[in-house]
DNA sequence: TTAAGTGCAAAATCTTTGCAAATGT
DNA sequence: ACATTTGCAAAGATTTTGCACTTAA
């Protein structure tokens, strides 16, 4: 998966949505796709400081609807948003897929490789999604304890 | 699985875990133990309107920390909980089961008969604990549509 | 030029905290 | 009688809304 991407290709990318290419927008989309991790409000808010906090939470809001991330809760109930894949369309994500969530460090991981095995359900449920959240000691903090 | 029970359990429940049997405490036990949904702090608070926003948040938080309810976020990121069965502990929950998340009405299931197939994650990541949320339609509102 | 996006102020929620009064044991 | 629990008020935190100013196209 080509996770890294320039400049142009954020711009193609709010093009394609028919989004202005703001300063604001294209910050926050190089910072996402910088990290193999999920992004909090908190987490923008601490990393951009002079943009305004209800922006950004405009931000996150526009590029959920369009599509181009989706949100994830962390074991606190918080919102994580991370990058959509190719296969994302607006409002009907592929989101099944297995997110991780680290005890230590908080980070949330989308472990997009992954793919859910199958599950019979209970008569009557007609399950639509799913998604798996493991939780424990990512990579990182897994070396630092061990 | 026994989830009906009368008064005088929930007593014991309270007695076992060095909580003073309140008339709130009883009526939250109750009315969780009589759904088969897990139940948010808004449901709480719509259906005891006498007892206070307040004391329904403490409850929940000190049966959280007992071990007699566990937390679960639904679609929305709101927090539900659900009862615990027998292997729960405090702070160590047995909570590796399948949740359902219904589109329509939003209920959150707790389907406990479900085991959780076993997953192989990417090197470097230990996990502790799986949880798999489901959404689509309950058995209820399946009905309705179909 | 003008529609979309941003910043600021303020409202609306949601959750926590402190303390006095009430309750369970 | 005494520690716990509750209710109320108020503080904090988070999220949303309205509107004037700014910016991208």
């Amino acid at each position: 998966m080509s996770s890294v991407k320039n400049k142009y290709q954020f711009e193609d990318l709010l093009d394609k949505h028919q989004l202005k290419k703001t300063a604001a927008r294209l910050r926050v989309l190089s910072m996402m796709y910088s990290k193999n991790t999920a992004t909090s409000q908190p987490d923008l808010e601490s990393v951009m400081q002079d943009i305004d906090r209800v922006t950004l939470y405009r931000i996150l809001s526009v590029f959920e609807e369009k599509g181009i991330i989706h949100k994830v809760f962390d074991l606190n109930g918080t919102a994580n948003y991370a990058v959509c894949h190719s296969d994302c369309e607006a409002n009907h994500h592929h989101d099944e897929h297995v997110h991780f969530n680290c005890t230590a460090c908080y980070n949330v991981y989308c472990l997009n490789e992954l793919t859910l095995p199958d599950l019979k359900l209970p008569a009557g449920f007609r399950a639509e999604g799913f998604t798996l959240y493991a939780s424990g000691l990512c990579p990182t903090c897994s070396k630092k304890v061990s």
